[in-house]
DNA sequence: CAAACCCGTTTCACCCTATGAAACCCTGTT
DNA sequence: AACAGGGTTTCATAGGGTGAAACGGGTTTG
């Protein structure tokens, strides 16, 4: 609570505002002024405001707020040439038609991970994977990747982290991380939702530095144990391809 | 000048630097100021929120900022399962397939038209649309579509606006919208860039209120105005079913 | 090797402006 | 009519955003 705030309280305000918007796609401004936990008139200037920027825009029909087109704009200049997630996806795409499973691609974003990319698998039952969503870095085999083989410090760091979960084994946990360092992947089985499965192995880019996660999921009926463990040499290969992809 | 301002200066201002990274990938902060015309420190302190916040980074290397994950989250739940650029798509590709050429989706954003879906064709020479992209609304097919069918009033805000061309002549142009409304699509050949044709039909949506104008674009070679008129009644009937598909 | 320069960071006093309580205005409901 | 539940507007207050200036750390110039 020392922490020299050197941000703008209005600014923050009004971001939160924004980020509502993340789950669910339209909220009144009473709802959204609940959620943050403002005043009702502070948020009503915060989305003029947005508004008038083309963040927000106010449906005809139903009077309550949804993201505008500035942020279409924007996530439009997202995607650069030298982006991973643009780069990568040739390749994501073979190793989908190499396994016919759903591959994404995670970064992580301090004490979260992100999907950066996704290629659905094209069978009938099949992890649907969106672009964008925000995952725990708790649990999950790119979770534990992205732990486990990031630099010095960042593992030490996220498990002190307030947000971690407290009824976290630390010391197990810990040791599992190096076991996935020394096999070089890892695997989740119904860790995070019943009924999925999942392998992932580390992106580095020339340095040496990790980048990115890429992870082979689906259902745990086909992707069983002992299939995850005969599929890891291809999604390695497949990671290692694409570190020499990136600079 | 006189207009009273219900909004927040710091989250406009914020906002203004946010909106720098449509065009361009990087910025210094120096930079932004600049563009922005503000104080260093003040872009330096709204930039530390909009980081706080996850909306830029830092790049590690260069020390530029670029934008953040939050984008990304908040891009993908703008297309949600009821977004026009969702739900449409299908009926875009089978289009696309029929008549073997791009095919846009545009929507009005005040002055100006912005594409927020678009299928590529398969032929060699043929239209590249990106979207997200922010175009005027006094040149191109489906301009003349987003005006022509707007509900009463916006036509004239929008000719009467002060960005608008002045050497635009208005009574030709409204004559032309009328045409328009006649015909019930719009052609362009060549007017916006050179070697460039359109056509444009708008969409409705069963209260029969203009939501956006489907589009089919591609080299003035091969859509030729005879060509176009021939397409037309397809794209017509192509929009007509999009409408239906909508609430 | 200073000096000059550029960029990002930090400080600080001033006074602008964001804030939230309350009142107000709708429209629909009891 | 009275009420409820949304959104809008007003207004006094003090809290906080602002920009000038100074600082620090690089790199280029003399």
């Amino acid at each position: 609570m020392e922490e020299e705030k050197r941000t703008v309280r209005a600014v923050e305000r009004a971001l939160d505002v924004l980020l509502c918007f993340v789950s669910g796609h339209e909220w009144g401004l009473t709802e959204i002024a609940g959620r943050v936990g403002l005043h009702k008139s502070t948020v009503h200037r915060l989305l003029a405001t947005l508004e008038d920027k083309g963040f927000v825009i106010r449906d005809a029909a139903t009077e309550k707020y949804r993201l505008g087109l500035s942020v279409l704009e924007l996530s439009a200049n997202l995607s650069r040439s030298d982006d991973p997630s643009v780069v990568l996806l040739p390749e994501m795409e073979r190793l989908r038609d190499e396994l016919n499973e759903t591959v994404s691609l995670y970064v992580r974003d301090r004490a979260e991970r992100v999907r950066i990319q996704a290629v659905q698998s094209m069978q009938a039952i099949r992890r649907v994977a969106t672009v964008g969503a925000r995952l725990p870095l708790s649990v999950g085999a790119s979770s534990k990747v992205l732990l486990a083989f990031a630099e010095p410090g960042v593992r030490a760091a996220v498990l002190s982290d307030a947000a971690w979960p407290s009824n976290l084994e630390r010391a197990a946990f810990g040791k599992q991380l190096d076991d996935i360092v020394a096999a070089g992947y890892a695997t989740s089985f119904e860790e995070r939702e019943p009924g999925a499965a999942a392998v992932s192995a580390p992106i580095f880019n020339r340095s040496g530095k990790l980048v990115a996660a890429l992870s082979v999921s689906g259902p745990s009926n086909r992707l069983t144990p002992d299939r995850m463990h005969e599929y890891a040499p291809a999604i390695i290969e497949s990671a290692h391809r694409m570190g020499t992809i990136l600079g």
